[in-house]
DNA sequence: GCCGGTTCCAAACAAAGGTTAAGGATGCGG
DNA sequence: CCGCATCCTTAACCTTTGTTTGGAACCGGC
């Protein structure tokens, strides 16, 4: 994938609400971004670190994680091409929550000297970041809803729905019934706030249910009636609907 | 307390890293504001409507929450006097939870259309309230944390002491080994993601340890080492500290 | 002062999820 | 093709949390 097409569908998700001019498109489109490759599973910004760049993913998945005290690690989020899944950092200086990848990844630096310039230059263009932002934590909320209210199975499927939804608003097309999940059991446990082997229970038990099937980072939809009647998904959340 | 008062800890909070000048802070002082009382346990604003002002809080407690299909209530957030709990709905225009008041409360609604202007003048009075949006989104992640890694007990505490720690940064002073906390043990069931009737195994559990006292509106504190120990409380994440 | 609601408290039992442990598949590097 | 590492899988058992239920305390309104 290259930069422009990256762009692309960054700017695709920018412009859903916020009105981009041209001059504001052109404005983004000359960022100053420093291309790199990423292993998988490799740390990007690190708790207390202070960045002084954003990261544009390219190509690949990252994920968010805290670590607690006790050593237990909660992944908070899940990224996909086209996020700046650090966007936060451009205001709060010091990470409070790691990033990292989740598959070998190719990713775009931006400093925040440019894009403070950028925002200071252009008043729809912060409009459309901070948006970016509030969907951030808009998606953040729904994830504390899934992690304290729903039954282990629902909270899988759900954010497995979440993350088709959003892979559609990137990519465009329809829902596929097979779609990349790249995370292994134990990282799915540390999505759900359960352990390992309780995660394998219930991917076990949805796949004898012909829900879902969920192995080697895939998720197949085996019925999906079944499954959205198990998930309750309502993407209203993610605010991808621009006349909503 | 007084309009000009509460500008004054909203400032505060604002003020902490990003730097606003003088006429920043004259402009903010002069955003016409509509001063209203609220009745306890009411909605301000709920999951679907599309309000067209934001809502500072001048005195009383706000929690925001939202209600699964299933009927599940998760509570999101505890907001103090100085707090705007609703300022994403500046830039994300539908609802995607309700925002309701435990107290009575006094609070100050701002249009978006002010805002609009002021923040579309100011580039340094963006970053501070876009500064703001993105602590809430921090506090939402730790509570994923909470909810997803933390044992009951510690979920509790971990809550009443970031509450503690967040009136300390609005109204000065020491931390109090008293201090208010609205909640009735149903609600504490719906914030931290149990049952009520759990909500209060734990909290006898925790007084008859000799660590906090949670009753009647109020957590008491009973062995502030015992309770570090227990809360892993560490205030990072609230990002209140100009220098880190 | 009484009444109806809410809140708090508590016990017995059920279910979901955690723990420990260990074997099997899979894939990669030598 | 072998060996190692990661991952997936499963089972038995234990702990936490949910469910159901009922009663006590409290509070505001009459």
């Amino acid at each position: 994938m290259d930069r422009d097409s990256v762009l692309a569908s960054l700017l695709r998700r920018l412009d859903t609400v916020s009105k981009l001019d041209p001059a504001d498109i052109a404005a983004i489109r000359s960022l100053p971004i420093a291309v790199r490759h990423w292993e998988g599973a490799r740390a990007i910004v690190s708790d207390g670190e202070r960045p002084s760049d954003c990261c544009l993913i390219i190509e690949g998945f990252c994920i968010r994680s805290k670590t607690t005290e006790a050593g237990e690690r909660q992944i908070l989020s899940i990224h996909i091409p086209g996020e700046i899944p650090d966007l936060q950092s451009l205001h709060l200086q010091r990470m409070d929550h790691d990033l990292a990848t989740l598959v070998p990844s190719t990713l775009g630096f931006i400093s925040h000297a440019s894009l403070r310039t950028l925002t200071h230059a252009r008043p729809n263009v912060v409009d459309a970041l901070w948006r970016d932002t509030l969907i951030d934590a808009a998606i953040f909320r729904e994830w504390i809803v899934n992690v304290g209210q729903r039954p282990a199975p629902a909270r899988l499927v759900h954010i497995a729905l979440e993350l088709r939804r959003r892979l559609r608003a990137v990519r465009g097309g329809m829902e596929p019934a097979t779609f990349e999940f790249p995370l292994t059991q134990e990282q799915i446990g540390e999505a759900l706030g359960i352990t390992p082997v309780h995660a394998n229970r219930i991917i076990r038990q949805l796949r004898e249910d012909g829900i879902v099937d969920v192995s080697r980072g895939q998720v197949r939809v085996l019925d999906e009636t079944k499954l959205a009647e198990l998930a309750q998904f309502d993407d209203r959340y993610l605010h991808q609907d621009p006349a909503a």
